[in-house]
RNA sequence: GGAGAGAUGGCAGAGCGGUUGAAUGCACUGGUCUUGAAAACCAGCAAGGGGGCAACUCCUUCCAGGGUUCGAAUCCCUGUCUCUCCGCCA
């Protein structure tokens, strides 16, 4: 949620910010909502003043033993007149609310202006990408089975069979212990989380088309961002602890509407992967340096792994709803003589905390803190870029040294 | 699934339907004392929002949502969560 004391004091600027990622302000209609919310704030709240009044004086006069019939006449006017305005309130509110929430992150001041992803910025590289293309995974090994995936759920869901399990199962781990290196609390998380969860990190109410539902308030998550951004919620932390720096291997669960026809071959693009992801609370003076230190922790995952990526910098119109500014990690898929998407860290700012309520206090005054998080890594398509980069083109695939003592073998015959 | 108990401020823990936004203790902050610290003593200390240039003032909040009442932390209903016992069970 974006701050609405900037709404009320300049939201030319705030529409103008969020022109740059699509998102057009109805300025109208917030100031609209707004001059009627106070009017009846104002008024029910003059009301229940004088209810408290006339209530104390009732109490008195009945301490007593004695009654005032004109007063019990006021009272029952006033009672009729404070349900009536209280109810138009509440539905001012909640149309407010929805309003407000649906309003998208404001980019930062750094976030390159852009209209597409054409317009984002490449930033660094490492590794030299093996331009001469190749196989891609499903050809390359058979350990990784589609049909069956299909058959027992559906599209978009895949099977991996034994060493490329193992595999699989070894990156997961690497990547949890270099998270540790990096100072990150390892959590065991639920996969299912709630609309409380799913509103405060942004995913809802806007996304719902996004997300598996599974019963009214149960979701299944489609990132750690969202329970690990959540422990935290409602809490005024000690500004001592901060920042907090957490990380969770979890499932993430997608419906990838809107994505028919996209990347519906092999593991690239599935309802159903795993992933180690970062999160950072921090003071919000910290958060731009804790999103370049969060950034390099994801990147040397890639870089132990000899992987060839890149580093872009988001523009405005490609930021996700709850960023201000993002950093995409791509890797190297040579089957697709391309870079993908295989990281993705965000500095959310404060917009995400005003979502879940976490502050800080300094001085005797609460403030929001800042939310950050990024993958490190998704892993099937680090299994990807890492089976089509470690083929030899005819029947092996090495594993790399820093895997080999979670993985206990060194190739795979194909 | 059955039976019971509970949910109050950062934490612990009181709380008769009306001077209770909430006793008390701990923690925290400031001060006195001390070479410094500790102890002791004194003072302060919930969050969110409205109005006002301001001093200030008003409203809301004691798990959530309804209800009873002139008035609810306190009474009633529903839901959620926690704990104990029984049953079942990875």
């Amino acid at each position: 949620m974006i701050d609405t004391n900037l709404l009320k004091s300049d939201p030319k600027k705030i529409a103008k910010q969020l022109i740059s990622r699509n998102y057009q302000l109805d300025i109208q209609q917030y100031e609209s909502l707004e001059k009627k919310r106070k009017k009846h704030q104002t008024e029910t709240e003059e009301l229940q003043a004088r209810r408290n009044l006339l209530s104390k004086e009732y109490g008195a006069l009945k301490k007593e033993g004695t009654e005032d019939k004109t007063l019990n006449k006021k009272i029952e006017i006033l009672k009729k007149d404070l349900d009536n305005c209280s109810k138009k309130l509440a539905d001012i509110q909640s149309s407010l609310k929805d309003f407000l929430l649906d309003i998208p992150n404001i980019p930062a001041d750094s976030t390159p202006i852009g209209k597409s992803e054409e317009d984002n910025i490449k930033i660094r590289d490492f590794g030299k990408p093996n331009i001469s293309g190749g196989k891609d995974h499903l050809d390359i090994t058979s350990l990784i089975n589609i049909d069956v995936g299909n058959i027992l759920a559906g599209s978009r869901f895949a099977v991996l069979i034994g060493k490329i399990a193992k595999l699989h199962r070894a990156l997961i781990c690497f990547m949890l212990d270099k998270a540790a290196e990096h100072g990150y609390e390892e959590y065991y998380l639920p996969m299912i989380a709630n609309t409380q969860s799913l509103t405060s990190t942004g995913q809802l109410p806007k996304f719902s088309e996004d997300l598996f539902q599974l019963t009214d308030d149960y979701y299944l998550i489609p990132t750690a961002e969202v329970p690990l951004t959540n422990i935290y919620r409602d809490q005024i932390i000690q500004l001592s602890d901060l920042p907090f720096k957490m990380t969770a291997h979890t499932t993430c669960f997608r419906s990838e509407a809107g994505s028919y026809g996209k990347d519906t071959r092999g593991l690239i693009r599935q309802h159903q992967f795993e992933k180690v992801e970062l999160v950072q609370i921090c003071h919000p003076n910290k958060s731009f340096d804790a999103l370049e230190t969060l950034t390099s922790h994801a990147e040397s995952i890639l870089q132990e792994l000899n992987l060839p990526y890149q580093v872009v910098e988001l523009c405005s119109s490609d930021l996700g709803f709850s960023s201000a500014k993002t950093y995409d990690l791509e890797a190297w898929i040579p089957s697709q003589e391309t870079f993908r998407e295989i990281s993705s860290c965000s500095n959310c700012t404060d917009f995400q905390a005003r979502r879940a309520k976490i502050r800080f206090k300094e001085d005797g005054i609460s403030h929001f803190v800042h939310t950050l998080n990024g993958s490190a890594l998704a892993a099937g398509r680090t299994l990807i870029a890492l089976i089509e980069n470690y083929f030899d083109q005819k029947n092996t695939i090495s594993i790399p040294n820093v895997l080999q003592d979670y993985t206990k073998f060194k190739t795979i015959e194909v």
